[in-house]
DNA sequence: GCAATCCGGACCAAATCAGTACCCTTTAAG
DNA sequence: CTTAAAGGGTACTGATTTGGTCCGGATTGC
């Protein structure tokens, strides 16, 4: 499957977990306790986001963490490269010459970026506050299933 | 980075050196040697490939792969799924139950299938002749430089 | 001044993946 | 019928990446 980094879910969870609160800031401790994830990751998240410039963050005493843009103006693909670095589907543009090995073959490192275009474009399209929206009816999920009926929405 | 399989990478690799051919069938080792990849490697590509109905393989003495359709009829989604299994970015829906931690944030999971569908459709939307041909004209990508001008095709 | 909080980096263990090797089955040629 | 060529499948190993932790330093409010 497409790996997409397990921080990267945790860090959609923090930020619905600030939503859901008032408006004041948000300490690493007290999300992590709301959400249940360990506090050294949750800080880690938060200063990740910060540097992305998704988080307002705030020093000294009564400091903390608040978003710095409306929930509909934070997209999943904001949220990513943040957590993950760039979105590159493949590592084929990288510093290592060598590892191509034939370049006539390699044209085709252009139009990776065409996918990668694709993909992006469907990432910018899901905002956060979309994501923080409690569960909307799906008839693909009928919500009942705990167990993993993972398998019938892949491709 | 959102990580896609190397595998896959070398899957598009061996697929567009099997359209540049002749029609006629193509071993394993003769495509390994003219991607420059290590031949257990295509084997295990082309296998995977096989068994998802990708590739028609055809055994004995005068053996060997072809594309079981036409170029334009298949998709960068279906290798990803031949290659790295369905396309699900996050195993937030898995067998382990005690992994979400408090359920009450767990809600999101449906809506992670939301982007999951963005990302498949996108996907799908590339054919195998899209990759296969050369290098098209890209204002992004002035393809005098092999160095790394990675970062700027980044989100 | 003191305490609470963020900031930045380095560090370690565990999971995952790429790559390889081996043996079996199938098929066609001689 | 025999032989060789090719795919089919499984198991193993080394390396890379990742998730998670920790520590000292900087900054702000009380």
């Amino acid at each position: 499957m497409i790996r997409l980094s397990k921080l990267t879910d945790y860090a959609v969870v923090v930020m619905t977990a600030m939503i859901q609160g008032d408006g004041g800031p948000h300490t690493a401790i007290s999300l992590a306790e709301r959400t249940g994830l360990p506090a050294p990751t949750v800080s880690k998240i938060l200063k990740l986001l910060a540097r992305d410039g998704l988080m307002a963050s705030h020093r000294g005493a009564t400091g903390g963490y608040r978003l710095a843009r409306a929930p509909d103006a934070i997209n999943v693909a904001q949220i990513i490269a943040a957590i993950d670095g760039p979105i590159a589907l493949t590592d084929c543009v990288e510093g290592a010459p060598g590892a191509c090995g034939v370049e006539s073959l390699c044209p085709r490192r252009g139009n990776w970026d065409r996918v990668n275009r694709a993909v992006r474009g469907a990432l910018e399209g899901v905002s956060l506050a979309d994501m923080a929206r409690p569960s909307f009816p799906d008839p693909l999920l009928p919500k009942a299933a705990p167990a993993l009926p993972a398998t019938a929405d892949a491709i």
